[in-house]
DNA sequence: ACCACCATGTAAGTTGTTACATGATTTG
DNA sequence: CAAATCATGTAACAACTTACATGGTGGT
């Protein structure tokens, strides 16, 4: 899944302008793309080259004309053949466990007050998540199964939080009592 | 932490040739890099300019020569302000929850036989985590509390397969009985 | 007045990947 | 005899990022 498969699945629940798929992509975590504007636009281009979207323009007044892109039956072929391919196991980037991993020279108090500040962050990520679940109206819910998966990826992202919260406490607790010795 | 705070935080922790560096960070979970040798060489010439590592060649008989590169004083220094910058919230690159994600147009089957080998992919990859626990004597242990943090690191890789494998099983049976109806 | 939003796109740069080149030595 | 390991490096390309350009509308 690259983020061309992504965008085709996207167009493929709902017709988007490039300006509409920046803004999903970038305000998710589920797409960690940033969503800039130069892969999508491009990407997009691609896509109606190889006839795979196309678009309709739509003037609008008082505001600038969009493409609204949607999916070709050979478009819709592709994506299922990209979502039957193998599953990859996830790549972790967790750039505070580099961190800790060459924190020897650091003293306890200042490892302590990192794991502190690693905390916050992953409990505002928790909130932002769980926020998400309430505020679900504008995910795809073209089947009860669809509405149940959407759920559950998110319910993913919340219990990798919650593992995660659980390891610093743990952390923490020792390298404050000292206890690893 | 980016690739060249990486490099300079295991030359910190002894000294080591690029293809040393390499073997390292293309086997670690951890260091995410694919190590390659264009960024790695590159890297090193750029730190070593900086006076930040220097390096002695060290002739080998029947072997090419290699160069074991050694941080300086001023490599430390940077080191250590890189190790104190607040940390981020890691960014999980998890591909087949976008595969899910767009899963509506396969069949119940197709899903759970997708469940199925994502399961294989991590049992595999916990089996190497577990693995690693045990062969964990090539790690640092300049201090018991390197050694605690470097288990500590080893144990979130496993924390998050678990919570994975956790995921996958309330997933498959919820869609195997049709439950999220 | 200034900033953000809408909507498209481009330019310039960094980072990352795969593949190649060299060449002796060891392993299957 | 082919392949992998050791060890350095380069070339060509793909992916990704930040910033800019345009220009009207609406809010503080």
């Amino acid at each position: 899944m690259d983020l061309s498969s992504t965008i085709l699945g996207l167009l493929s629940w709902k017709p988007l302008s490039g300006y509409d798929l920046k803004g999903i992509i970038s305000e998710s975590d589920l797409f960690y793309w940033s969503g800039n504007n130069n892969q999508i636009y491009k990407i997009l281009l691609e896509l109606q080259q190889a006839g795979l979207v196309t678009f309709e323009v739509h003037e609008q007044e008082s505001l600038p004309a969009k493409k609204i892109y949607s999916v070709t039956p050979a478009g819709r072929a592709l994506l299922r053949h990209a979502l039957l391919e193998a599953p990859e196991a996830p790549e972790l980037h967790k750039t505070f466990l580099i961190q800790l991993a060459w924190a020897d020279s650091l003293t306890d108090d200042e490892v302590l007050k990192l794991l502190k500040s690693y905390e916050t962050e992953i409990i505002s990520r928790l909130e932002l998540h769980r926020g998400r679940a309430l505020r679900a109206d504008q995910n795809p819910k073209r089947s009860p199964r669809e509405t149940y998966l959407w759920r559950r990826i998110n319910d993913n992202f919340i219990e990798a939080c919650q593992t995660e919260l659980e390891w610093i406490g743990e952390t923490y607790r020792t390298i404050q009592e000292g206890s690893y010795q």
